[in-house]
Order: structure tokens, then C-alpha cells, then sequence
DNA sequence: ATAGTAACTGACTGACCAGTCAGTTAGTAG
DNA sequence: CTACTAACTGACTGGTCAGTCAGTTACTAT
């Protein structure tokens, strides 16, 4: 037996990149658990198998390590939804590529989406998530405006409108979003469906030029 | 001249009451201000113009300050929409009316209105939140229920499907609301329009048993 | 006046926690 | 084997802040 260079178990020293990586894992576990504020860095460290210390070979605040493990999160969401969407079909089909995209999301990294959207609480992080719900509106903006030129037709001149239509957009799906992180018997499909029935058909009508009254 | 009995200006004794309303319009404006964790109650103390200590003669925590003026608030929202609605006609006029109430909400109390949905912060305080939309929520399941009633139509059958209308409907109001609250030169009337533009278009073609494809 | 009580305060404490530092340990190049 | 470096740690610190306490001040009833 050589019992020498014997490393406790679990405790394997690893490359600055795994390490990182491990700890931005534990991170998420954390965070998502407790929500910014209570949760402090040696629970971080713990879940990690680390010492506190250590994460600051790695990160340089804590905000810094908040903000690395969201925007990764943040990265995946938008490549999986603009993935979607580009490969789709204009018109319909494109609009449920998205929501697709975004519903598979949420049923698949349940964490991650909660950490996004429900637990900010610090506000320079909110103001990160404010900035990427303007930015899936301005894209939702950019295809309905194609969407109504293919058509021919268009949409009501004053500019803030369609903005104000593509937020609703945004704020119904984030909405069912939550509800479904509480309801998670109900399947995929039927999310899927509901949001389609609501959104599409609102804009749909609206983009034909109906409008509520009259 | 009777110089007796002369108190600081600006620190006079009050009422339990008085002090109480005092304090709690102080929290309002601090914890808008910066949010639940960035608050200390020093800070509520100072802008309200008294001790630390006498907070704690009103109210026995800081989250119990935080969430007696929350409800307050809540309570306000809650009655200004529900007597908007209940003195409507039923269908279109009525959701007008709900609306309209909301919009004035966030119009008037822009401080409130901030506080209810975008910094809570506090795991707890999100909680009451929650339960507020899913109150909401219901209420327009209800709401829904009856106006298909009243037109011989009956919804799909899927007793999940009303609500998750009912919940992106908040979600979409919610979300209008934000943005507006960043774009305050945009009339009420307007906003008022694009909700009703998109949920009730929405609503109503649901309401009539049409759905997104085929 | 005087006693009683309700409003009010300054000064304190104990816990928590982000961030630091002076090291130790384990791979690895020569 | 040795020297070098990169991974890693325990123990500490300084600041913040919720919550407490031992009072003081002003109003009110008798």
C-alpha cells in the first residue's frame, strides 16, 4: 500500500476552469434556494466543497459571482428562444417556435428560471433582467413589424403601441411562466397552447387592424 | 411673550395614530426609494423625523413596518378596482372599468406601485404578493365564468385553461404597467387602449371558442 | 401643583457577513 | 530531488444594522 499523496475524498483539487465552473453551480443551487440577499457566501462555499476564500480566486464579489451565474443562464435562454425562432417559419409557426423554446426552458432548467425572474431582490440585478425583457420586446416589436409588412398591412402609427403590445407579450408569458413553476402536473402542451390562444390571437386581430371597442 | 413650553418645530408630539400614519408614509417613500434589504430603519426613522426606538412602539420588526404598508396599499388597489368593477355592466364595460381603475392606480401612486411589484426583495413579502395576483387571478376566472354564462358559451373544459388566461392577463397588466411607469409621457388613455386592445380581443375570441390554429 | 401615563430618545449590543491575509498543500517542469 | 507555481484554507476584521433598554419629556386629569 502506498498511502502517500492522499487527498480527502471529494475534495479533489481541480483546474481553475472546473472549479469555476463548479462553483457557479453551486451558486445557482444556492441562490435559487434563498434569493440574493440570504444567501451568503459560505453557504455558497459550502454547497461547493470550498472555502470562502477561494471564491475569490474566482470572483471578485459577490455581486460579481450573482451576475456571472445569471448572465450564463441568461446567454442559454436567449440562444435557445432566437435558435428557435430563427429556424422557423415566418408568421405562425415562428411565434410558436418561441414560445416553445422559452416553455422548454422553464420545464428544464426550473432553477435557473427562478433565479431570473423571482428572486432579483438586489436592485442592479433587476435592472439586468429589466434590460433583457426589453430586449425579447424589441425583437417581438422587430417581427411583428415584418410580420405586418409581409401582410401588407399596418400597424397603428402611433410608435409606442406595438411596444406596448409586445410588452404584454412578454409580461403574459413570464406571468405563466411562474404560475407554471407552481403547477407543473398540468403538460408542456397545454401551456404551450394557452399562451398561443392568448398572445397570438390579441396580436393577430390587433395586427388585422381590430381593435377593442367599436 | 411665553417662551415656555416650546417644542422643536417640526417635532411635535402626535397622536398614536397620527405618528403611526406618519411613519408608515415614511416607509413608503424610503423603501421605494431603495427596496427592502437597502433600507435600514434608521434611515425610516430619519425621514419620518423620529428615534429608531419609536418604531419599534408601532411596530414589532422591520418586515412587519414593511408589510403593514404594503397591505395598505394592497387594500387601496384592491378596493379601487373591485369597486370599479362591480359598479360596471358586465362584459366589455366592466373589464373597461377594471382597467381603468388599475391604470389610475399606477398613475397616482407611482411610489405604491413600485414597492407592490418591483422590489420586494423579502422571500415573505413576495409571498403576499403572489397571493395578491393569484387573488386577481381568480377574480377574473370569475369574471370569465360568468360573461360565458351569460352568452350560452362554455369554455374549454380543461379547468386549468381559464386560469391561465386569467394569469396572463395579470401578467400582461402588470408588465404594461412597468414599462409605463418608465414612459410616463404616454397618456393614460393609450395605455388603457393597448390593454384592452390585447386582453380583451384575446379574452373574447377565447370566450368564443376559437383557438390559435385551425 | 402633582401624579400618572403616553410619547419619545440616545446610546448600546449582539449577530451576521463580505471581504482579506498569511499562510499550507499538491501538482509539475527541469 | 528541488524549485516553482497554482489551488486552496482557517482564522480574522471591520462595518452594518435590527432590535433593546433605561431613561427623559410633555401632555392630561385630578
Amino acid at each position: 500500500m502506498s498511502p502517500v499523496t492522499q487527498t480527502k475524498p471529494g475534495r479533489a483539487r481541480m483546474s481553475a476552469a472546473e472549479r469555476r465552473a463548479a462553483i457557479l453551480d453551486a451558486a445557482r443551487s444556492a441562490f435559487a434556494d434563498s434569493g440574493y440577499h440570504e444567501t451568503s457566501l459560505d453557504a455558497v462555499a459550502e454547497r461547493a466543497g470550498v472555502s470562502k476564500a477561494l471564491l475569490y480566486e474566482h470572483f471578485s464579489s459577490k455581486r460579481e459571482l450573482y451576475v456571472a451565474m445569471l448572465e450564463m443562464h441568461v446567454h442559454e435562454l436567449v440562444e435557445r428562444i432566437s435558435g428557435a425562432v430563427a429556424g422557423a417559419e415566418p408568421g405562425e409557426p415562428r411565434m410558436l417556435a418561441g414560445v416553445e423554446a422559452f416553455f422548454g426552458f422553464v420545464e428544464e432548467r426550473r432553477g435557473a428560471w427562478r433565479i431570473m425572474f423571482r428572486n432579483a431582490g438586489d436592485p442592479d440585478v433587476a435592472l439586468r433582467l429589466d434590460r433583457l425583457r426589453d430586449e425579447v420586446a424589441a425583437a417581438i416589436v422587430q417581427l411583428m413589424s415584418e410580420e405586418a409588412e409581409r401582410k401588407g398591412l399596418d400597424f397603428p402609427n402611433l410608435p409606442e403601441f406595438v411596444e406596448m403590445i409586445a410588452q404584454q407579450m412578454v409580461g403574459a408569458m413570464q406571468s405563466l411562466a411562474d404560475w407554471w413553476d407552481l403547477h407543473r402536473k398540468v403538460p408542456k402542451e397545454q401551456v404551450v397552447e394557452a399562451a398561443m390562444d392568448f398572445a397570438w390571437i390579441g396580436q393577430e386581430r390587433i395586427s388585422q387592424g381590430q381593435r377593442w371597442s367599436r
